[in-house]
DNA sequence: TTTATATATGATAAAAATTTCATATAATGA
DNA sequence: TCATTATATGAAATTTTTATCATATATAAA
């Protein structure tokens, strides 16, 4: 069963969805923009944007036939505390042989 | 490919591997400690210290033959603020119904 | 009121992560 | 040295997550 540090994790520790938080710490932004900017299939970042808004890790407002996303402030601390503890520890991290890095090369 | 924010998430983001951390968090321990407390199998604990080890999120002394192992301190803060983080979205994270949550009882 | 644009939904396919298993190593004490 | 305890390793099986696909809805403009 989960809890609700799993289901933190779950929905903050994916790639596209942080990239998508990334975006939003420097400007609101809709659907589209954030299509182009991150250059990812449509339906995938509808999906991501369903689940980060579930969360309350942003919110939304209508503009036109638009939808403009926003990141709230408590998220984008945190958005910024993990991109600093994963420069500092940039280093281990690329040389971990646990995670899936090591597996390419190895077919 | 991936780069050191997806690498952080695979060592960090992980159920077993976040239990760990947050068991050190309050003392060290030997892997046979940590075993009994978190109720895990032997192997797959020796799989998440040394994962953590790699990305030194962990450090590790010989004590006669056992190991134990210890937190580090920006490790620490930074799980001090995902915890926070857990707390102030619980009620949100458990109805986000994207996360596997919402799965179970379909079957 | 038809068409085009912007975004959402649900089911399945594909890829990746976690667990399990069988076995190895390392240190200590008998 | 041999047995025992503590921990580590690598590969295969299982489970979970992520991507894709086909399609739906909602808004606005023509």
């Amino acid at each position: 069963m989960k809890n609700a540090t799993d289901l933190f994790f779950d929905a903050f520790a994916n790639r596209n969805r942080f990239n998508i938080l990334m975006q939003l710490k420097n400007k609101e932004m809709c659907a589209g923009d954030l299509q182009q900017t991150l250059g990812v299939e449509q339906t995938n970042l509808s999906h991501d944007l369903k689940c980060l808004l579930n969360c309350k890790f942003i919110s939304v407002r209508k503009e036109g036939r638009k939808r403009v996303y926003r990141i709230n402030n408590e998220t984008k601390e945190l958005v910024d505390e993990v991109v600093k503890h994963v420069k500092n520890y940039e280093t281990y991290l690329k040389k971990c042989g646990i995670l899936k890095e090591e597996k390419n090369g190895r077919i």
